[in-house]
DNA sequence: CTTGAAGTTAAACAAACGTTTGATTAGGAT
DNA sequence: ATCCTAATCAAACGTTTGTTTAACTTCAAG
C-alpha cells in the first residue's frame, strides 16, 4: 500500500504544480477572472487535473488560503507569545511577519483581494483563522497592555490594522511600481520592518527607515 | 446635443442607479464576479443600458475608482496642506479620511481589492491617483518631518501604510462580523479615528480606545 | 406635423465558463 | 497472469459570459 518513499505526493509534480500557479495567477488576475483552462496551460497540466486533486476551482483558492493562514497564525503564536516584554514580542512579531509576507507576497495579495468577498464558503474559512489571530492578539497584547497602561485596544480592531500595515507594501507593490519605476528611494525589507515596528511602538517619531538604537 | 458624460439634470436615473447597484454588487462579489445581468437586474435596467452609459462593464469600474479616488485625494491635498503644524495636520487628515471612507466603504473595498490585479487599464488609472498622492505626502508631510527630526521617511511607503492602515476596518468587517457578532467591544467611527491618529503620532502607547464594560 | 436625438428594449452573438465523463495508461500487489 | 488504483487525457456537457444589433418609444425643437 504505502510503499513509496517517504513522499506524501504521488509525484510531487502535478499538485504542487497546479498550486504554484494558481498562486501566481489569482494574484495577478484575480480569482474569479483567472479560468481554469488558463490555470491548467500554466501548470502544464490537463484541464480536469485540478478538479481531480482539488475538487473544484475553489477548492484550490481554499487551500492557499489555508496554508497561507495557517503559516501567519503560527508566526503569532510563535512570537507574541514568547518571552520578553510587550514591545519586544511585537517587534519580534512584525518583523517574522513582514519576513513571511515577503515570501508569501502572491499568497497575501490573494488572502486580501478575496477578504471582503462574500462568498459564504470562504467566509467561513476565513472567519475561522481571524477568530483564532484576535485571540491571540487580545491575550497576548491588548491585556498586557491593558494592565500596565490602563488604555484598552479592541483586538478586533488592532489585529486587522496590524496586518493591514504590514500588508501595505505587497498590496500597492503593483501600482507603486508605476508610480516610481526604479527609484531611489526603494525601502529593503529589513528597513521596512523596522519602520513598521517604530510605528507602532512609538508613532511617525519612530519610525524612520535608517534604524536608531533601542 | 449630445451629452452623455456630464449632464446630470435629464434624467438622474438610469445611470445613476447602475452605477449605485455596480458599488453595491463589486464590492460583495468581486468585480470579476459579478455579471451583467445580475448588475443590470439590481439596478432595474435592461442589460444593454450599462454599454450604452459607460461602454463596457470595465467603464462602470473605471467610473467608481475615478470617483472614489479623486474624493481622497481632495481631502489629502485640504487636510495635509493647510494650516498648523505636522501633526495637527495629519491628525486632520486621519479624521477626514476615516469618514470619508466610512460613506465610501464599498468604493473604498472596491479599490483596494482591485488594487494588486494587473489589468493593465485599470493599473493605468490607479498610478496617476497614486503619484499625486505620494506627492501630497512627500511634500506636506515626509519632507517637513525630515527638517524637523531629520529622519527621512519615504513617501512611497508612508502612503501606502497610511491608507491601510485607515482602511482595515472597513476591508476586515465581513470578516470581523463573523468573528465577533456579540457588538460588546466594537468601536464606533470617531473612536477608531483617534485610534489611528495615537498610533500614527505615538504609537501604541498613544492609542488608547475609551474602555466599555465588557 | 415632422424630425432627430436620447433612452430603452428584446433578441441574438460567439466565446469562454466550470465541471463531468469515459477511455487509457502505468505499475505495484495479489 | 490478473487485479486494482492513481493518474492522465481528449472531448463534450449545458450555462453563462460581455457585447452588439436593430427596432421601438418619448418628447422637445424646427
Amino acid at each position: 500500500m504505502k510503499n513509496k518513499s517517504d513522499n506524501k505526493e504521488p509525484k510531487m509534480d502535478s499538485r504542487e504544480r497546479i498550486l504554484q500557479a494558481a498562486v501566481s495567477l489569482f494574484a495577478r488576475h484575480g480569482f474569479a477572472a483567472t479560468g481554469m483552462r488558463e490555470l491548467a496551460a500554466h501548470a502544464e497540466v490537463n484541464i480536469s487535473m485540478v478538479g481531480y486533486f482539488f475538487g473544484s476551482k475553489k477548492g484550490v483558492l481554499k487551500e492557499i488560503l489555508d496554508s497561507f493562514l495557517s503559516g501567519y497564525l503560527a508566526i503569532a503564536r510563535e512570537e507574541l507569545a514568547g518571552a520578553g516584554d510587550l514591545h519586544a514580542r511585537l517587534a519580534r512579531f512584525i518583523v517574522s511577519a513582514v519576513s513571511y509576507f515577503e515570501v508569501q507576497r502572491d499568497s497575501l495579495i490573494i488572502a486580501i483581494s478575496e477578504l471582503p468577498h462574500d462568498d459564504p464558503e470562504i467566509i467561513e474559512h476565513k472567519a475561522g483563522w481571524a477568530r483564532q489571530m484576535v485571540g491571540i492578539v487580545n491575550r497576548e497584547v491588548c491585556q498586557p497592555h491593558a494592565a500596565e497602561t490602563g488604555k484598552h485596544i479592541p483586538p478586533t480592531s488592532f489585529s486587522p490594522m496590524l496586518t493591514a500595515l504590514m500588508a501595505s507594501r505587497y498590496l500597492f507593490a503593483p501600482v507603486m511600481e508605476k508610480v516610481e519605476p526604479g527609484s531611489s528611494e526603494t525601502v529593503n525589507r529589513e528597513e521596512y520592518a523596522k519602520m513598521i515596528v517604530g510605528l507602532v511602538l512609538h508613532g511617525i517619531s519612530g519610525s524612520e527607515s535608517r534604524a536608531t538604537t533601542s
